[in-house]
Order: structure tokens, then sequence, then C-alpha cells
DNA sequence: CTACAAGTTCAAGTAAACTTGAAGTCAAGA
DNA sequence: TCTTGACTTCAAGTTTACTTGAACTTGTAG
């Protein structure tokens, strides 16, 4: 049993289409090593690595961001659990942030939104400290104006 | 002092780039009056259809399902907060559930990523209901396999 | 040996949600 | 009246994250 898998192979194991493989090998999230022939192959290791992709899209993170976290594992060796473990302390953290947001959100819509106060007071609930900016697409700024006087 | 609001007013006021509100009209999202020049004149009323709007991006849903949710309203009167609160149920639910998805998350992140048990196991915790489908961009499918025999 | 499945590259297409630019009209203060 | 600044439309451009198609090569089962 080869211990390396074919792009299909890693496609069908993890339900990543194999034209997304090659897009992130592309994008340099995940690595291949070629045959002779030009034909990718992939340790099981990658496995791993795209597991952590597509999780942290779920939290809503672009690919480049992904990108820059997945740098900060070690290129010395396979990463192992004590490597993966560096990169969860913060992110359990960006987790409990998004839930945070979302009681929020959840507060407000009973309050704010069906009590009819709401205008430009909404913004404190979607964003509390005045970080507007890469939330991905959408309007980014509601509190993009400080010296509202009007 | 004027009851309605020109398009910049509207943009200060929700924080919502001006372009971005004609694109809204243009797809159905919000109305305006218009002057004999043509000038849009928003209602009040805009600003609280638009917090709605902003928060539900913020729950990541697309600019499609925020037009489906907000037709629920009324259109025989300017709706009001229990108008308003009809929509707040489902939409506290639909929280819930994100919420729970991102507790999971960050379990599995400590769990299964770290540990090394991780492979095709993951997608239980992303999707564990196997409802794997219109979840915006990205792999859509892990579970996308029900027959894995390798 | 011959199919045919599986792999390759590269360019172009897609979808969402806007933004930008051009070219022109309208409104309001000095 | 003149001159900005605000407004209009419409077409085209932007970004992200891929997918699709064409044209071609490789690998493998019979």
């Amino acid at each position: 049993m080869e211990t390396t898998l074919t792009i299909n192979q890693l496609s069908r194991r993890s339900g990543v289409a194999a034209s997304a493989l090659r897009y992130y090998e592309e994008r340099g999230l995940i690595q291949s090593e070629r045959r002779g022939s030009g034909h990718r192959r992939f340790t099981r290791a990658t496995l791993r690595r795209l597991a952590f992709i597509v999780f942290a899209q779920r939290l809503g993170m672009s690919l480049a961001e992904i990108g820059a976290e997945l740098e900060k594992l070690p290129t010395d060796h396979v990463p192992k659990g004590a490597d993966w473990s560096l990169l969860s302390g913060p992110w359990s953290a960006r987790i409990d942030e998004r839930i945070a947001e979302l009681e929020r959100l959840k507060t407000g819509l009973a309050q704010c939104i069906s009590c009819g106060c709401l205008s430009l007071e909404f913004c404190r609930l979607v964003n509390p400290h005045d970080k507007a900016g890469a939330l991905g697409p959408g309007p980014h700024y509601w509190l993009g104006d400080k010296s509202s006087n009007d």
C-alpha cells in the first residue's frame, strides 16, 4: 500500500474537489511531490492540513489569512499535535469572540430591532470596538463616521 | 426639517456606501421615492431595514436570502416592533445554531485537529447532520462521499 | 497493444457584492 | 448668474474562491 495519495484520492478522502486542491497548491496552502510524469503525490499529513483549512473557512477566514496561519507551522518536520496546539490557543479566542458577537446580535435582535429604537445605535451591537475592516464583502463600516453631526 | 433622507444622508447615517444603497435598491431590498429630478428620497424607516440587512450579513446570509426574509414584512403599513418581532424568533434559532457550530469547532480544534486523530472524522464536526450544501464559497462537502470504501 | 480512466496545464468562466468611472443633470449659496 | 457639490445612469472593473473546458499525456487493465 502506497503511503502517498493521488489528487483524486485526496479529494475523495477530504471532500475537497480536485480543482480546489490544485488551486490550494498554487496558493501555497498545501504541497505535493511530483512523479516523473508530473503527477502529484500528497502525503497523508495533507489531510490534516486540509481539515484545518476547511475549519478556518467555516470561521470566515480568507485563504490569505489561512495561509498566514499555516506558515506558523514548523517546516523542519511533519507537524504533530504539539505544533497544531500552538495555533489552537489564539484560535479558541477567535472563536470565542465570534460567539460573543453572535450573542450580542441575538440580544440586539430582540431588544433593539424589534422595539424600534434602532438606527445608528445598532452599530455598537455589530462592532462594539470600532474595528470595522476586512470583514469580507458587504458594507464594512457601521460606525465609519466618527464625527456624525447630523 | 425634512423627514426624508437623500442617498448621502442615508449613507452617512447607516455607514453603508451610497453605491451599495443603489445596489440594494436595484436588488429590491430597499425602496425610495423619486423627486421630479430623479433624485432618491428615503424614509427613516429605511434605516431600520438597513440595520437588519447588515445584521443578517454578519450572520453570513446572502442578499438573496435577506431579501426573502424582508418580504415577510407587511407592505400595507410601515413595519413596527411587532412586525419585526415576527422575524426575530426564527432568527434567534438561527443564531443559536451558528453558535452551536462554533462550539463544536472549538472543541474539535482542541481535540481532533491537534491530537492527530483527524481525517474524515472531522466532517462530523463541521457538519454533523450531513447537510452539506449552499454554505458559501469553499469546499462544500466533507462527507460528500457516502460510500467511501478506500 | 489498445482502450480508457486519470492526470496535466493554461486560459477563461462564474457568482456575489459591490466599487469605480464616464458623462451628464440638478440644486444651492455667493 | 455662476459655480460647486450632490445626484443620476450605465457599463465595466474588482475580489475571492473556485470551476470548467480544451488540448494533451500517463498509467493500467484486458
